[in-house]
Parts: structure tokens; sequence; C-alpha cells
DNA sequence: AAATGATGACCAAAATACTAATAATAGAAG
DNA sequence: CTTCTATTATTAGTATTTTGGTCATCATTT
């Protein structure tokens, strides 16, 4: 799900944002504080952050410069163009004055977010393999490994959620996209096939059955 | 140096764009309607275009889908959020509501430029060759190619993301303008066709085919 | 007439699904 | 605690389907 993280200190203001971006099937987080964002930013990862400028502890204005890779949409009572124009020229995505209409910002952080994923990597990295999901690549170590559709969309799905089990119907039900027919019994196959390419690589098996559940890597 | 159309029915609003624009070293054109706009876009690929919405012949809202692979700036006196909502989501990268500041809309036009270089420039270079999207020129090595618009097309496509896999139905999607009505069995008769033009051109076989996802370069 | 694009037939290669045989595991009974 | 059984997991081998590449052909455009 995609996360948003609302850096606010009118607790007013940032209850009417959560309540409409989790109506619309956004995950939120809450920061109160310029240095509270900070701290959150360490350990989670928001597709897109609404950017207050007057806040406690450090302002939006220090606190801009230190977001990096991820789009900031700025949201601030100051409508006077200076400021506009810093936000913007110091990396701000967009800039959207208060009192904002709530269908505009909506569009405008759609549009952020499709400009964005255009323009990211999708690699996830885990336990010592990437996993490219545009390109395709995975690597163990360093070595290049060649996987099927089928194997990708299985490891991707593990990689996803490293340490946590995926169930077998959860896996079936994600590469259905990929793989329309896939039964539980080819699944197997599947598994088979990539645990083996796993371990022709670096000799481990990373793929742990967890009995009468699914799948968990390691 | 970087193109700017102003697309502005009122002269007085275009004039003062004008001067401002090449004031602060950008080279401009000018269309007084929506179809003049597109006859312009037929020959001149400008970096940016900034849109009026009331215009005469072509309003801006039916100009807006039209555009492909240039970023808009949508310039109205409309501000109400329905208009500006269609207008995001329809593809327009800014919307800005007249009367502006011009330090902002300069600011805009900067980071709409600034995104979007990151995405596409003039000649794509890389694996030895060129591509010259404004010519249609290619070269390999330093020989001249001859490419249909479909090869072309597609080779840009590849060239665009270098080493990564371009899915077959991307390359469907994106070459669709160019060539309407083509289907995954043609598709792979132009590959073939791209290929033996660059492997006559220096006996390399370039274009590498990833199974049940698209084509790499490489 | 020449160039371009689309299409169907064909073969080869790859991926996937299926089947059967074997090994491993949990839970129950003794 | 051991043994047994039913269930699940793994592996191997095979059959089927899908996909990729090429050729020949036809329609369309220039």
């Amino acid at each position: 799900m995609t996360k948003i993280l609302i850096i606010e200190d009118d607790t007013s203001i940032g209850n009417m944002l959560e309540k409409l971006l989790t109506s619309e099937g956004y995950e939120t987080s809450r920061a109160y504080s310029g240095t509270e964002a900070l701290l959150i930013l360490k350990y989670e990862k928001p597709a897109l952050i609404l950017l207050d400028l007057m806040l406690p502890g450090l302002s939006g204005e220090e606190l801009l410069p230190k977001i990096k890779d991820t789009p900031v949409i700025v949201m601030s009572a100051k409508g006077d163009s200076a400021t506009k124009v810093d936000m913007l020229l110091g990396g701000a995505y967009d800039y959207i004055t208060k009192p904002f209409d709530t269908d505009e910002l909506l569009a405008r952080i759609t549009v952020a977010l499709r400009k964005h994923s255009e323009t990211s990597s999708g690699i996830i990295a885990c336990k010592g393999m990437t996993l490219d999901t545009q390109t395709h690549e995975v690597t163990i170590g360093d070595e290049p490994i060649k996987l099927t559709r089928t194997e990708f969309a299985i490891l991707k799905l593990l990689m996803q959620n490293p340490d946590k089990v995926v169930a077998k119907l959860t896996i079936l039900d994600r590469i259905s996209e990929d793989t329309p027919d896939c039964t539980e019994s080819s699944l197997k196959q599947h598994i088979s096939n990539l645990r083996k390419k796993l371990k022709a690589a670096d000799g481990q098996d990373r793929i742990e059955a967890v009995w009468g559940i699914g799948f968990k890597l390691r």
C-alpha cells in the first residue's frame, strides 16, 4: 500500500489530511515536528511527503534539503512567491497554498506519485540479493541470475516480505497475472527450480518451507 | 537553446510571457489557437508548453490529451478545482492560476524542465550507437543507418532504457502513435528486421530477447 | 515500381503443467 | 518414548503449451 507521511504540527489539519488520505486508500504516517520527521524517515520509506512549513524544532525550509529520493509537496499558508520559488527550486515537487481544495490536493498527489514511479528504480535488496523490478534482473552476491517469469514473480513476492511467511495461496494469487493457471502442485516445481538456481549461486538454501502454510526467505 | 511554446490567444499576455521568457534565456514559439498549436507541434519539438485553456478553434482541454512527451503547464483564470483536477490527471505537469506571479511561473518552469530532462534529451547515445530524435538519424560506430519509422521508434525506446528490459506490451503501447495497429506478431517481424540492419553494420547482435518479458539492448 | 507494414505458417527453444515416485513431518496410538 | 499412519514436501521425468525467430506472402503507401 502507498504510504504518505504527513508532517504537520496543527493537529486538526493533520487529522483532516489523515482522514482524507486513508479514505482514498493511502496509508499514512504522522510527524508533528521537523525533528520527528527526520527520525521517522530513518525507519520508514514513504512514497510521498506532505510538508507544512511552520514547524517546531526544525522548520520545513530546513527539513526540505535533508529529504532525498522522496517527492515532497509543500503545503503552506505562506502565499508569497519568494517562499514558493525557494521551495520549488530547493527540490520540492509541488507547492500548494492553504487553504487548499481537497480534490486538487489529491490530484497533485496522484501526479507526483505517478511521475516519481516512472523514474525511480524498483530495486528490492535483502539477504545479499537484489531484484530489479524494472530490468527483471536478479543478482545474488554479485552473480547475475537468470530466472523465468514465474520464478521472478515468486522471488519478488518473497523478497517483499523478508522473514515473513508467504502463504501458498497468496503466492498463487499474486503471480496469477504472470502465470494464470498455476496450480498448487506446479508451484512446488517452481519453488524447487528456484531453490536450485539460488543454491547454485552460493550454496545456501534460502527458501524455507513452513509446513502447511507456505514459504519464507531466510 | 531551450524552446518553450506559448499557446495563448490573448496577445498582451502572450507578449508579456514571451518577453519574460526570452529575458530569461529561453527561446519561444507562439500559437494563438488550439489548431495552430497542433500544427506547430508537428514540426517543432519544444521542451515545454505553456497552455492557456480558453482558446479559439480547439480548447486547451481538448488539446492536452494530444500532446505527448512534452511537459505542459496549464495557465488559466479558471480557479475551480474541477478543472484543475481534470487537467492534472489528464497529463498536465502543473497548473497555475492567473493572475500568477512571474517568479513563481519561472520556478515552476525550471522544475518542470529539470524533471523532464532527466528522462529525455534530443540525442541518445549508448553502446556505440547514436540516435537523434529530432532528425531521425541513427549511426552505429560512424556508419549512418537507414531505419523505417517503426524500427526507429523501437530502437529509440530500447536506447532510452539501455540494459533494461522493455516489455513487449510497453513497446506496442509506445509506438502506437507511429504505428497504430502493430500486433505482437508483427512486432517480432520488426525486431527481426532491426536486428538484421544492426548486425549488417558491425556484425554484433545487439538486441537480446528476454523470454516472456520483452527485449533488451546490450 | 519500391518500400513499408501486417499476417500466417513453420520450426526450434523455452517455460510450464502434469504425473509418479520418494522423502520428510506432524499427530495419534500404543 | 517409540512406532505407525496420513498428510505434505521434494525431486525427477515427461508431456503440453507458450514464445521466439524466420520465411513467404499480401496489402498499403509513396
